[in-house]
DNA sequence: CTGAAAGCGCTAACAC
DNA sequence: GTGTTAGCGCTTTCAG
């Protein structure tokens, strides 16, 4: 029953010649005879033969798989950096496995587990919120297995490392709602690498305007979600001295924020401006549309498998490579009455 | 240089026993005395050892892999039915690896190439706007490898096929519509299968309560995004008549069309009232919120993969299968005020 | 209870 | 120019 896929085998019994020259013609070798190289060829045509990759990486111990794991597929950037991944993988005729960790530290574990009985030749990784511990990860490393960390990275592991400069971006943010004015500028922050990043991009940017660094501005958010921000909203509003803007740290977080802010009969960005780390459709449909720091994940996602073919290629050869650290520059993006001038204050 | 992973013979001839042993012990032959057992495993776990899965799908003929095609994966619905795709797979034992064709034929049919050459166990897809042959999908059929298609789907094809009941979704929210009072009820549709069966359930529940089908309010969008929302959204304002409520058929159509709505000065629902098929998160965040038909998207990854799995596994014990036809349900989901009554029609 | 040997599909060193 | 052989890591008869 089960269609059983034409082998060199087959072709070597129907043209009575041996599986070698088979082999040999079909991978042009010089020392073969026009003849049966043209009837091998033609053969295996007919028959659609296709290599079975599984022989040829048994034999050469290689998968021509990288995996990739990520907290989460349904999710704008993530599935933008896959998408630049995929894009230069497919390229160099390598195909992607990719898992998700729902943010659970258990759940690398277990993945990172899957993928090295794979066998992948190479992983790519964004950390989950959980992750404190590398030993899973060092296992790749023992086996020679080349990992490239991005955008969730941590200082434990001397492995490449993509990032997007958070702090830079945050700095450009928040300097932009100084220079507008704002004088009670907030940051909801979270607990991972990126978000320490941004908090210190927020600090240097008051610190450049002599502006004081207030406890009562930085909030903890916990899951950074839509719910969340409609919550933190309903809190700002109800202080004694509420912010007049607002510098979230993830997408849906900014959202939420905004419809929050707006269930309490307040404007944006009168009453508080917000700026998000977005993606720009979203923030471009809503009202007002949103200003935030654009991320490059596509290219995030190109680089970082770049990196990690050139690293599997050298591995190969048996050359060393040295681990990179690159840092990718973020775009303010600035819309309309998002973030405007706010008048009142500085008449 | 290469780290090289430990294999059977290693533990074999540390403990100076044959290969053979080595995997009877440690898949849990009865035949083995319990001093080589503990012996072996022991060493095994000190070792490392991994069974290397490509000698073994090498054996067995199969990959445990499955391919996925889709159209785009930075898409709310599309990451969303592979984090469904990925949650059965993982759970039984596949990796999953995702191609995306960008809506183009040729690329499709590359990527299908890819899969078929890496011998992937199975093949779920989801076919590009472009698709009108499906010679490469033959091909996995020559060879027996089960394919589901999920909603983009085609007829020509006899596989399982699962789908969203876009017929009945469109009309329940035409009905709706009717029921609240709107009376110049505008469709964009698209070129898609999908768009058809759409169009289909506006026809039917506009016949339904005898109101005419309008070919001034039918309207054929090509690439259905943001952009082209907002056009459409100029272009049914300078209407003589403009139409009082309108169905989309993508995510970011409706966005787009709302963002034009009001940048025409219009207001919705009170000038038009917009129905989407759309990512509910952004639904919600819009203002107002948009109503929309809410597409089952990690329930179809999994049904899709349930399907597919069982449809391996019959082949493998060589069961012939009956190709299934699963109908996923909408849901509409109604947001206070986008649709609300049309008050001024019904007074 | 364990060893020897064949074979999954393919390649490459070595013959002739 | 082409056949022979060995081997990638593992499982599975068949012997003993």
């Amino acid at each position: 029953m089960k269609g059983t896929p034409v082998t060199l085998k087959d072709i070597a019994k129907q043209l009575g010649i041996t599986v070698a020259t088979v082999s040999r013609a079909l991978k042009g070798y010089p020392d073969i005879s026009p003849q049966t190289k043209q009837a091998v060829i033609e053969l295996a045509e007919k028959l659609h033969y296709r290599p079975n990759p599984i022989a040829l990486n048994l034999r050469k111990n290689h998968s021509n798989i990288i995996g990739v794991i990520i907290p989460e597929i349904v999710h704008n950037f993530f599935s933008t950096v896959i998408s630049g991944i995929m894009d230069v993988a497919d390229a160099a005729g390598y195909s992607v496995i990719i898992c998700q960790t729902n943010e659970s530290y258990t759940q690398e574990v277990k993945e990172a587990g899957v993928l090295l009985g794979s066998r992948v030749d190479g992983l790519l990784i964004s950390l989950s919120n959980e992750t404190k511990q590398f030993d899973h990860l060092e296992e790749f490393m023992r086996l020679n297995t080349p990992i490239v960390l991005f955008d969730k990275i941590c200082d434990e592991l001397n492995t490449s490392k993509i990032t997007v400069d958070d702090y830079e971006g945050a700095f450009t943010a928040i300097e932009h709602l100084i220079l507008q004015g704002y004088q009670r500028i907030a940051i909801i922050k979270g607990h991972a690498y990126n978000s320490m990043e941004r908090f210190r991009g927020y600090k240097a940017a008051l610190e450049k305007y002599g502006m004081p660094i207030l406890d009562e501005l930085v909030f903890e958010g916990a899951k950074l979600h839509y719910e969340e921000g409609i919550a933190f909203a309903k809190q700002m509003m109800s202080m004694p001295q509420p912010p007049d803007a607002v510098l979230t740290v993830a997408d849906w977080l900014a959202v939420g924020l905004l419809v929050g802010v707006k269930q309490c009969g307040k404007k944006v960005p009168q009453d508080m401006a917000i700026i998000g780390f977005n993606d720009w459709q979203v923030a471009t449909a809503l009202e007002p549309p949103l200003t935030s720091v654009y991320q490059p994940g596509f290219e995030m996602g190109q680089l970082a498998a770049k990196t990690l073919m050139a690293e599997i290629e050298a591995n190969e050869k048996n050359q060393p490579y040295e681990p990179i650290n690159q840092v990718l520059k973020t775009k303010l993006i600035i819309r309309e009455s998002s973030s405007a001038k706010k008048e009142a204050v500085l008449n």
